[in-house]
DNA sequence: CTCCCGATAT
DNA sequence: ATATCAGGAG
């Protein structure tokens, strides 16, 4: 079996986007949130728990903390208060506190259209980053590699074995789709990662991108005999 | 690499 | 019971 050339991929990626596109859009954030402020917040608290999970707490801090000057003042036990239910309470309300502070101090207190110093930032990395210029700037710098992102391109065979870090799946799906598709990639993917191509048990009969899948033609083999 | 850490689905 | 959930810092 030959091996899928550069060509290939690409051509195969942009059929994917494709039917993404059809399916779900350009790919609502699921995060609430009213600016580039609250959404940068709202994605540094949704590290390793649900998005659902900080919609039931964002309506709650941000009435009481929704700008950066606010939030900069506020105590941290009021803070941890309202975002325990989220986990990592104690190093997210230091870091968004923090994160506040440094926007008033050092961007003018405004939330950076830059991919640099957004990682400045007190808990934005790469991926939260990625996702403030897509998402509130419409400047896309590269694409953000969350839990999804990270097993989708494993799937689909954009991302090899070798590729174990996010940085490195970012490299290969930055060369594999074109700068105008990375707005919705990661949108558009963490929907199909919950409604399909979940971690545990892919629902790969179900996939309208099966036929186009490594993973999903294994599964499509099986239903047949 | 380890730690941070509660809620939810399976 | 345990894997997983829009990761990042030390």
């Amino acid at each position: 079996m030959p091996r899928e050339n550069m060509t290939q991929k690409r051509e195969r990626a942009a059929e994917i986007e494709r039917r993404m596109y059809e399916y779900y859009g350009e790919g609502e954030c699921s995060l609430d949130h009213m600016d580039p402020f609250t959404l940068t917040v709202a994605v540094v608290l949704s590290a390793q728990c649900t998005d659902a999970a900080v919609n039931k707490i964002s309506p709650t801090l941000f009435a009481r903390f929704g700008t950066p000057e606010k939030m900069a003042h506020a105590s941290i036990e009021e803070i941890e208060a309202i975002i325990h239910p989220l986990g990592f309470y104690h190093a997210k309300a230091r870091n968004i506190k923090a994160l506040a502070q440094t926007v008033l101090s050092e961007f003018g207190g405004e939330i950076p259209n830059d991919i640099d110093l957004l990682q400045k930032l007190p808990g934005v990395g790469r991926k939260t980053a990625n996702v403030v210029m897509c998402q509130a700037f419409r400047n896309p710098q590269g694409i953000a590699v969350d839990t999804h992102v990270f097993r989708i391109a494993h799937q689909l065979g954009f991302a090899t074995r070798n590729d174990d870090s996010p940085a490195k799946v970012e490299a290969k799906l930055l060369k594999i789709y074109p700068q105008r598709d990375w707005l919705f990639i990661n949108h558009q993917w963490v929907h199909f990662g919950r409604e399909f191509c979940v971690a545990r048990r892919p629902k790969c009969a179900e996939c309208f991108v099966n036929d186009l899948c490594p993973a999903g033609k294994k599964a499509l083999m099986r239903t047949a005999d």
